[in-house]
RNA sequence: GGCGGCGUAGCUCAGUUGGUGAGAGCGCUCGGCUCAUAAUCGAGAGGUCGUCGGUUCGAGUCCGACCGCCGCUACCA
């Protein structure tokens, strides 16, 4: 047994997630986690929203509501929506969290105390009208080079050419279109990022497992020298700056990008606070993130869209590794390319793509979770269509593992009723079933050993179909009639692999697998773990005469009535004029 | 502009450090079965691995150029 610490990329507070943002960190980390809580390891499992900066700030004004009753609110909706998709996280907290502030505060103190903080004045772009300073690309304008007329303040989307807001022609507020900007100065708050590069490229050579993506990322911005960031902003919703600690730069909060990834730490201790850790608070914190105090021991597994690994490959690290403190710093990390819908990006502004809650409207969380597992943008960007997911689910559920499940089902309670048939003793078929099933299971486990989210549903789907072969070979339909001991000896076998399938499926989709498992009332399966004794436990298990009541369905068919109109509500590939 | 990634069967994608006849799932064709949500099982057809050139005994796999798509470029998060 061993320990394991798993975080997802926050979601941003901003709104309800779509299927790209849920594929592309939330779900993998609970497939892993649930796998890792299977094969019998102690898991923490970490998420929250993330709800700092700008937009959130932005969000609130459209909706007429008080910024952080608007991040409690959709914090709730996040929340509910991650539930329903069965995210088992042990805790799912807010980056607003006292906590967090305290955490931020006191990395950002200590990293002072290091050496690695320096006060600099820049200019911002204040808007009278807007009564706040404006991030550079909510100045919009003229385009110096393009002429192109909403050009954004850090780059012009027309021609592409890099901006500073102040070369922009006519330059106005993205938010109120007032041309009432003025340069002002203002005093930042630096992260000394430069002076921690050396320790941070060592720190990188020595993850030499991470994959091709994640490590590239991490090296380009190193070899085109890390520069100093700008830590704190002009906003009044975030984390204050401790006016103590950093008085040039008091009135103003930390940058949602430092305090952000500080979150997976606030979001550990607001779960000790809860007393889910134990009686000492500080103490269940401390062994998962202080090395000296047992997280040595842990290995910490962090989970992400591509668009995220500089920042925890490099700032989050160079946070840690400055603080001089025994912070644990990641140990594998997993990031996904995009979804993309028929090719294309999701978009909330043209209303295209499938969002979280749209998803659940249409089909329980179980069907969402195989597709987007079985087809995760691993090493590439991933096209969602609703062929594709129609296909996922009406042939790998129900085809494969429902049905495998259904036809057993029925002939057992037809020949035998609702208990575990007797009949004859297992022969050489079963030895070979019970040896294919083996090796099926051990490319399984080893897939989500190592991450592989693509390969190991192809495996699952293969140890499904292990059963409908068995099935196939042995034909209890037709033995049932001259040899009922041979036919028991059959569905007998054939139940046993369906408890193993209800163990091993339950990462994927964990509300069948419920399901099924609650099929067989007697049987200890509950002790069983998700690693190569899950054979000989299920095989050993379902004695003769034990209680099986038929689960039902397991999965509904889609038709392709349904397919098609879904593509219609959500626009699909003939909307993209491609 | 700079940097990075991708371009492999109709579709979505795998292909470790270059090496026996290039793979999976779906779709398609044919066959078996009829217990099962017209589900399932088996067999088969189908690709000059974006283009051109190079290195090598040998390249989808390495190098160069080109074409096409995508992403990043540090104040959106």
């Amino acid at each position: 047994m061993a320990r394991h610490l798993i975080t997802s990329a926050l979601p941003y507070i901003n709104g309800v997630k779509h299927l790209g943002n849920l594929v592309g960190s939330m779900l993998p980390a609970d497939v892993y986690a649930r796998y890792l809580r299977s094969a019998g390891h102690e898991v923490l499992a970490i998420c929250a929203t993330d709800e700092h900066g700008t937009p959130a700030e932005l969000g609130a004004l459209a909706e007429d509501m008080d910024v952080a009753e608007y991040c409690a609110r959709h914090h709730e909706t996040q929340r509910e929506l991650g539930e329903r998709f069965g995210l088992s996280w042990d805790w799912f907290g807010r980056t607003s969290s006292p906590q967090n502030h305290e955490l931020t505060a006191h990395l950002a103190r200590r990293l002072k105390a290091e050496g690695y903080t320096e006060t600099r004045t820049t200019s911002q772009v204040y808007s009278v009208a807007d009564g706040r300073f404006l991030p550079d690309r909510y100045v919009i304008g003229t385009c110096p080079n393009c002429g192109y007329d909403r050009a954004r303040g850090d780059q012009c989307e027309n021609c592409g050419k890099q901006l500073d807001p102040t070369d922009l022609l006519e330059p106005r507020s993205a938010l109120s279109g007032s041309t009432e900007l003025e340069v002002r100065d203002s005093a930042h708050v630096f992260l000394l990022q430069s002076k921690l590069a050396d320790r941070l490229r060592k720190w990188v050579d020595s993850k030499s497992d991470w994959p091709n993506l994640t490590r590239s990322i991490a090296y380009k911005w190193l070899d085109e020298g890390l520069e100093d960031r700008g830590i704190t902003r002009d906003l009044s919703w975030g984390i204050p700056v401790d006016p103590d600690d950093f008085p040039e730069a008091a009135g103003k909060v930390w940058y949602v990008w430092f305090d952000a990834p500080i979150g997976y730490l606030g979001a550990t201790r607001e779960w000790a606070d809860a007393g889910l850790g134990g009686d000492d608070p500080r103490a269940a914190f401390d062994r998962w993130w202080r090395t000296g105090a047992g997280a040595d021991e842990v290995t910490y597994t962090q989970f992400m869209g591509k668009d995220n690994v500089p920042f925890h490959t490099l700032s989050f690290p160079a946070t840690l590794l400055g603080s001089g403190e025994d912070w644990l710093l990641v140990d594998r990390l997993k990031s996904f390319n995009w979804l993309t819908y028929y090719g294309g990006k999701f978009s909330t502004s043209e209303g295209r793509g499938v969002f979280m809650s749209d998803a659940l409207e249409l089909l329980p969380g179980d069907y969402w979770r195989w597709y987007l597992m079985a087809n995760a943008p691993e090493s590439d960007d991933a096209s969602f269509t609703w062929e594709l997911f129609g296909d996922a689910v009406n042939k790998d559920l129900v085809g494969t593992f429902g049905n495998f499940v259904n036809r057993t089902a029925t002939q057992v309670v037809r020949h035998f009723g609702e208990v575990v048939p007797d009949g004859d003793p297992d022969g050489a078929a079963e030895d070979l079933l019970w040896e294919r099933v083996g090796e099926r299971l051990r490319d399984y486990t080893d897939a989500l050993d190592q991450l592989q989210f693509r390969r190991s549903a192809a495996a699952l789907r293969a140890l499904w179909a292990e059963g409908n072969v068995y099935l196939e070979e042995r034909e209890p339909w037709r033995v049932v009639k001259e040899d009922p001991g041979g036919a028991a000896c059959i569905l007998r076998n054939a139940l046993r692999l369906a408890l193993l399938h209800a163990v091993a499926s339950e990462p994927f989709v964990p509300e069948a697998s419920r399901r099924l498992a609650e099929a067989f009332p007697d049987a200890a399966h509950t002790g069983f773990t998700l690693d190569a004794t899950l054979v000989d436990d299920a095989r050993g298990s379902l004695a003769p005469g034990d209680r099986f009541s038929p689960p039902g369905l397991l999965f509904t068919k889609l038709s392709s009535e349904d397919l098609a109109a879904w593509e219609d509500r959500f626009g699909g590939g003939d909307d993209l004029g491609r």
